[in-house]
DNA sequence: GATGAATGAGCGTTCATTCAT
DNA sequence: GATGAATGAACGCTCATTCAT
């Protein structure tokens, strides 16, 4: 892997092509097209086809994690760093049409043997959830009865399930920060209508 | 197409084989040797390998609809309405496993053509949930600014998200009552402590 | 076999079916649905496909043989009997576009299996040609020197090439008798201009 | 595209087979055997199964077209133009077992699709004919009540028929010239006895 | 005899992967 | 390292034929 710069360009291109067309209707050809490479020239930066779509969310779902850490660090409320982490997931769905388009699905498709790895991005991504709630729980913010494990569940069911909203075309055209006000006010403080 | 039983057979067994295999590698001939039918015969009552993808989820998210809408009936609290939602989809989730399966990996996967589609059984089904929460903000119960086009999507996808569990093998065996407990709580009364 | 109206009713919807899509094109089904019979039927008259197409030919070809026998009786002298011959043909092809096809693609398509039975009513009707011109030279009407066995495949062909005209549409609108004219003209005195 | 090469030896795999089993029997992989090539390999030199039909064609008579030509270029006399016209195809046909069953069975298999391309190979081979006899009339040799529009079809139908005699195995050994002199004579002066 | 649902062998085509250049 | 022509296994679908009713 002499040059780290022909690894990227076929990672972006993969990213589009799976976006466009899907995991198994992709083919090698398109994503060498799209990067300007050769077929072959794929393999001798991953094994397989499977490999690339690996690398593809390790790459992009890396660099969700890097960007909502940065963001974190600098908020200590509980509260706030969750609606920190739903505004930039969703932020950044709406930004990178292809990313969303992979993660929505490729990360089904495919679902049995990505999570099935352990220990991977998409875990690690899914944990800074788990850790936001744990930590507001420790702090006296959020129930002692909810399950962080089942919750970071919840969340990243939501937020996946919602984000389609900017990429079926013909829906509703939501904002982020509509989208983003009522997800938070559902975690947050729920359905329930407020006792008069 | 005289014997709708044939017809039944082969759902059954499509259903079983998407769930185990995914659309895209899932095989006629599996299907066929499931049901027990030479894969001409698949011909005669589907078009096609995506139509038979199609009518697994007409007939599967049917199902899921005419078991939700009875239960539903006997209730009118729209508290206990969404409860009853909620718990419903996760032990069907649970009992079924290949249904799961296949609403998890494969309505994700052909997502583009299934969900644009209009009028079909899935939105039928999301609309369930979009109806409960317009009726229970219309009786004064859930808060007004709540969507319930948006929030039917959050719904779903921490239903759909979170019913992975049973269906990961490794994962951490919580009860339905313990998930449904868990999602119904958050959705009622989100996840800040009450004050004390 | 117990109704020869069956056998004739299949008979002639092969002809149609095979006429307008080709033999190899055909489908049993489209000749059962032709003739207003289950597709099992066929098999109660018809060993296979290929014997169909044979019992399409010997029956057609049996009646051009009817038909310009009967015509040829009344007449003695060869030039007209060869003019007989030809125009019966060309009349025939016009007016049957079904038979026309089915001798233009068919015989062909198949011909190696077709034409390898010896003693069929092909060559019986190729056969007539080779008559005409034996006797007529025989009678002194006609050169020594050409080979009836030989000359009847050169006239053949030239009808059945010709033939095609009022079959593809587009072509020339010749009538039958300017190509009867023609190709009599040149079979009779040739190309040659006359000495003037 | 690299290699016209392997181009050619599918071509020339592709004539032997389509001859051998006629084109709806032929299978790919025949050919591919038949050519030393990988069945994909096919499909990087032609569309379809039909294309190579297609192909085989503009190229073998696309063969006859440049051969002819260049012996017709050395002639004037409109008789012996004739001639050899005749005998070029026939020899040709006797040479080239390939391609003359190819001419004769595929020719006519799907000449629907094949002859109502305008402008074909095909065309141009016939309408060679007729220059010879358009000029012929313009010099005075050939009658002028003759449409050389029928009657290169006519001569082209009794070449093609004719040639037959040397591929159906068990028929008269006759020689090119004699069917050369038969047919020739024929369509120079008929079939009359000459007035003695 | 008649039916037509069922069968399953068979084929055109695709595409991930390899490897000679 | 890079190329892209070549490979060939694999699969969706068709349709002639069979056979239980």
């Amino acid at each position: 892997m002499k040059y780290p710069d022909k690894h990227r360009k076929i990672i972006r291109a993969a990213t589009k092509v799976f976006a466009k067309k899907g995991f198994f209707n992709a083919r090698i050809s398109d994503i060498a097209k799209e990067a300007k490479v050769a077929d072959g020239t794929i393999y001798l930066y991953f094994n397989n086809k499977f490999d690339i779509l690996l690398s593809v969310f390790e790459q992009e779902i890396g660099k969700l994690i890097d960007q909502v850490t940065l963001l974190l660090e600098k908020e200590d409320n509980p509260n706030n760093r969750l609606e920190i982490f739903i505004t930039n997931h969703l932020e950044e769905m709406k930004k990178n049409k292809y990313l969303a388009e992979v993660i929505h699905i490729e990360l089904r498709q495919t679902s049995k043997l990505i999570r099935e790895y352990r220990k991977n991005k998409f875990s690690e991504y899914l944990n800074i959830i788990a850790t936001i709630i744990e930590n507001g729980q420790q702090e006296g913010f959020f129930r002692q009865d909810v399950k962080p494990e089942i919750a970071k569940k919840i969340l990243f069911g939501s937020l996946d399930e919602v984000s389609r909203i900017w990429h079926l075309g013909n829906e509703c055209p939501a904002t982020v920060e509509e989208v983003t006000r009522q997800i938070t006010a559902i975690f947050r403080t729920g359905l329930l209508a407020p006792i008069p």
